[in-house]
DNA sequence: ACCTCACATTGATAAACATCTATATGTATT
DNA sequence: AATACATATAGATGTTTATCAATGTGAGGT
């Protein structure tokens, strides 16, 4: 119960920083690699590569390493997850 | 288009803490004043004030003031911006 | 008018987080 | 093996956030 609740939150970190908002919305059209959100983005190698950590504990994107790089791309089943928790909450008063 | 990401990150603020979880978890069934959720949480009454405050910003949750007593309820409209963003995010390469 | 109850606000404090510089790791390339 | 490059990690710092005790506000009730 307790657990729950708090990968739930984990889970909508990914969200809830400005950042990472732009971020995601860059991964949007496609997979990226670090080096071209970096260019991208107004923030330092090591603070990229920090939120691309929580994005991916979060489950929302995924990465997938080639050689030197790291590849970034959204993850359907991450975002199915959210979008799960949000209709139950939806059902108000209908079912438990 | 910052303003887009701020505000996109304020809706999902709602999410991303284990103990405003529980309470949407416990507005899930019904709208409920704030004694009663406060009985069931473990946090002190201003805590639960400005968790409510961070819930009703967000859009996700709506006060309804009655007399002495403020009444929650989830909003189903809100939960539907939360939505809508997430599925926007979906459709990886198919649109911009 | 006074008191009580439900909730919000203020002010203080500690924990969490975003950010940076500096350094480490690991993978080509020469 | 030496160098260069892409990314991660460590450590430090300032900012934001969660929390509480104390106080304010406003609505009934006596």
């Amino acid at each position: 119960m307790e657990l729950d609740e708090k990968r739930t939150a984990v889970i909508f970190k990914a969200f809830c920083d400005e950042n990472r908002i732009k971020i995601l919305h860059l991964l949007k059209s496609e997979e990226k690699c670090a080096c071209k959100l970096l260019e991208e983005m107004n923030i330092t190698q090591p603070t990229l590569s920090h939120h691309m950590k929580i994005l991916c504990d979060s489950g929302i994107v995924i990465g997938r390493k080639e050689g030197k790089w790291m590849h970034y791309s959204i993850s359907p089943d991450g975002i199915d997850k959210a979008l799960c928790y949000l209709e139950k909450l939806k059902n108000i008063g209908e079912e438990s």
